[in-house]
DNA sequence: AGTGCCGCCTGCACGC
DNA sequence: TGCGTGCAGGCGGCAC
């Protein structure tokens, strides 16, 4: 479910339902996902006010006085604001309830596969950017300093196919399997081709698609999603305009031609052989 | 340092 | 109907 757009449009629903808020509960259902949950979160953050909410990659931050909530939705993650009572469903693993003007409510994480994560990071643990998870990620592809320029100089000592250079996520963030096959598609490039040997123009090009998909995906889902209260989990608000991505035999919308799947990395691909060279 | 591969999990679509 | 298989929007950890 989640690459940049969906985590962001999720943290723009939550966020007015959460901000300013106080934490009057903590709920852990199990001992963690991808990690265990901080034993103690309970203790953290009851009575404690949410200031504001941000997004580092995919990594949701939820920021309090004395530190930061850190969720990441993993694969099949999902967060929803409930009316406190609604029944549990399976894989409902996590509540933060608060107390605002519609009375309590119950920020929930819903989460299948269990790739997700809940962390605690403390003002005491240092800056947040040095977090183990968080250091290494790349630009914000919708923050000023991501253009072609960057992407050509961080990739000279590339030789990997610039397909899986960029879900690496370690150059620029939260471009995941689906838009980077759409973004390599928009900018005419083959996923396959070693991303050092992409000149500068092109980069140019791949930039601009990025962007210009990633913002389309966040408008377009926030259009969808315009109450975030009890929407149902649907996915893919995104997927009637996909140009390649699970649409492996189907004519390209460009040319025609049968749009191909190959794997890369054990992830699928999709692209067009005769629009993208 | 860059690269490729594994594994973490459940749910679902498919073929038999 | 059941069962096995393969696949799924992420990503850290590891060996080389």
């Amino acid at each position: 479910m989640p690459e940049l757009p969906e985590v962001e449009v999720t943290r723009r629903g939550v966020a007015p339902h959460l901000e300013q808020r106080i934490v009057e509960d903590v709920v852990l259902r199990r001992e963690g996902l991808r990690w265990p949950f901080p034993p103690n979160l309970r203790e953290l953050l009851v009575g404690r006010q949410i200031l504001s909410t941000g997004r580092r990659g995919k990594y949701l931050l939820i920021h309090f006085e004395h530190g930061v909530l850190v969720v990441h939705l993993g694969m099949s993650g999902h967060l929803r604001v409930l009316p406190e009572g609604t029944p549990l469903k399976t894989h409902d693993h996590f509540d933060l309830v608060v107390n605002g003007p519609e009375g309590r409510q119950v920020l929930r994480l819903h989460d299948p596969r269990r790739f997700g994560a809940v962390l605690w990071h403390g003002h005491d643990d240092g800056e947040l950017a040095q977090h183990a998870l968080l250091r290494g990620l790349g630009v914000e592809p919708l923050e000023d300093g991501f253009d072609g320029a960057l992407l050509y100089e961080a990739t000279r000592n590339r030789n990997a196919p610039i397909k899986q250079v960029l879900l690496s996520g370690d150059i620029v963030v939260g471009v995941g399997n689906i838009y980077a096959c759409e973004s390599l598609f928009r900018a005419g490039i083959n996923p396959k081709t070693p991303a050092g040997r992409i000149g500068r123009a092109r980069y140019d090009k791949l930039a601009e698609a990025i962007r210009v998909i990633l913002a389309d995906a966040i408008v377009l889902g926030g259009s969808t999603l315009r109450d975030f209260i009890a929407v149902n989990g649907q996915s893919g608000y995104f997927q009637d305009t996909y140009f390649v991505y699970d649409r492996a035999g189907v004519p390209c919308r460009n040319c025609g031609a049968p749009v191909r799947q190959i794997k890369q990395g054990q992830r699928s691909t999709f692209y067009c052989a005769t629009c993208q060279k």
